[in-house]
DNA sequence: ATAACAATATAGATTTAATCAATTTGATAA
DNA sequence: TTATCAAATTGATTAAATCTATATTGTTAT
């Protein structure tokens, strides 16, 4: 007997039809058929009437969904519960996240979160990953969002998604005439890069080392340095070479002409691991579990599906 | 979330322990622990503080328990409401039931089903099955248990299990050093059959009349026919021919003079299915189906599991 | 400290169960 | 009869639960 069989045949019970039924519990009519009969096996009674029209409970099948009705709405003020706990849940969580991640992932889930834990506060700091470690362990910051691995005992990681990157490409370069491209077509000559400090930058220059290739000297060296990924993206605009772009920058891009420049990679695709970072001895473990299930029901489903890909560490 | 999660979460409580509440709920630890995990997840919450000894439920975790028991109280009514129908099932089922049949099978369930349905009068006939039929036909009887199919429309046909031949082999005949035989072994002249009605009778020339071979002339024609397999056995043991005999009919043999003389067959074993049948007009479906459950629940599970082998028809 | 133990977590494989798409069956009305 | 609709059945696919084996963590005694 499941929970799922119990509302079932309260569907069963209300719309006199099993494939009404089946639409809205959204599954197919044979899966409710099957897991009724399986329930009235199970129990040894025939709960449905199915020679009737409309189709009717027997006796007992009124009582077991009376009974069942019971069991839901206590199922159901289960999950109250947890919503009420959640609305009492408060307290300051300071945040530090690195800037390629923070413009486009704190939309995603940040205002479902505020809904849901009315009383958390949350501060959010933009900062390098040195800068988070150091915050951590000096207290100032709570919890940590940027790219795994960060190597530190005293610090827990807890991998969140993986995230792809994608190349952005000026519409002068040869490879912009490729659907896709791969890993072996990058050269570092090419390269727009942020800053010393972002991991973004070392991560760009570990994809495009990972494959074996001569080194390409018919092209300028490392061009500019740049502090944020809109330069950057300005600046291959401008035809002055192209640059690596993490999956959820481009994801919600409303520019046509921009994403058109946006080239994914052939498989194995490039790609950095996501996660959250936190002391050993942070107390509010319950914030945490609460904030990565936000940012995980938030996230787009491809990047915490699969997890194959060639991971940048 | 799932009942049995429920169940592990107050077990967890109950015993402060994983393991030891694993035991008590009949898995292993890292399953309940991994279930555990999935609730916790689902939830957003931690249910349970792992980091003291004896491990506690969070504050959560204590109204999640007592919530969680609630909802266990009102699953057990659930069932009570079963229980309860069961004992109040009433009525008068007249069944008929072949002589290959009711000594091995009543045995097996009739006391439980007495036991879960008290208000229930069974009337049990020993009859072949064209009697059985047209008892149904004539309302004389509401239920057959018999060999299928019977191929009669206006009676439904419901299988119960599938029952293997063995052979019964008397010491001096030359398949008797053999451990398993084969349906190419078995010749017609060599059998001890049943009276003219019985379909034992039929299935048993069937069964040996599956295999294309030579129509063997060295002995006697059909020897005897005879009323009942006690007689055949009996006959078997004094060295007349050999029989075919149903598998339950052997399963509980206690005498080891008689268990010796049982040959199983190779595969494709040769099977016969045994089943309910009854008028399509009969009402008292709830009885049917309580009955048909007992006597699954009761059979050995090796007849129930899988169907393959040589179905007589 | 550190060794040894006990308890929980994790990983990989296996088994079981739920689900779906396609088809058949069965009942009802034209 | 035939057409139509709802439910049951079948076979294949996908998802979950469980197990065994192993790793990790945490405690206690030396």
């Amino acid at each position: 007997m499941t929970i799922t069989q119990l509302e079932y045949i309260i569907a069963v019970n209300s719309y006199k039809s099993f494939s009404v039924a089946a639409n809205h519990c959204f599954v197919t009519q044979p899966t409710l058929s099957m897991q009724v009969q399986k329930l009235e096996e199970e129990l040894g009674v025939v709960i449905f009437d199915r020679s009737r029209n409309p189709i009717s409970a027997t006796d007992v099948g009124e009582q077991l969904i009376r009974q069942a009705k019971i069991i839901i709405e206590e199922r159901d003020r289960f999950q109250n519960i947890i919503e009420n706990i959640k609305g009492e849940f408060s307290g300051i969580l300071r945040v530090g996240i690195i800037p390629t991640i923070a413009p486009f992932l704190l939309p995603l889930f940040l205002q479902s979160f505020l809904d849901k834990y009315p009383k958390v506060e949350l501060i959010f700091d933009e900062l390098t990953t040195n800068e988070i470690v150091s915050g951590i362990h000096k207290s100032t910051l709570d919890l940590g969002i940027l790219a795994l691995p960060i190597n530190d005992s005293g610090i827990i990681e807890d991998s969140l998604y993986y995230e792809p990157f994608v190349a952005f490409i000026p519409e002068k370069h040869k490879l912009f005439s490729k659907e896709k491209i791969s890993v072996d077509d990058l050269y570092v000559n090419d390269l727009l890069l942020l800053k010393e400090g972002h991991c973004l930058r070392e991560q760009t220059l570990k994809v495009c080392r990972t494959s074996e290739k001569e080194w390409r000297d018919d092209h300028n060296k490392i061009l500019f340095e740049f502090g944020s990924l809109d330069t950057l993206i300005n600046l291959v605009q401008q035809n002055f070479g192209l640059t690596l772009l993490p999956y959820l920058s481009v994801k919600f891009m409303k520019d046509n002409s921009q994403l058109d420049l946006v080239r994914e990679f052939n498989s194995p695709v490039p790609k950095r691991e996501i996660g959250l970072v936190y002391s050993k001895s942070f107390i509010k473990k319950q914030l945490i579990g609460a904030l990565k299930k936000e940012i995980l029901n938030a996230v787009p489903q491809e990047l915490t599906d699969k997890k194959e890909g060639l991971i940048i560490h």
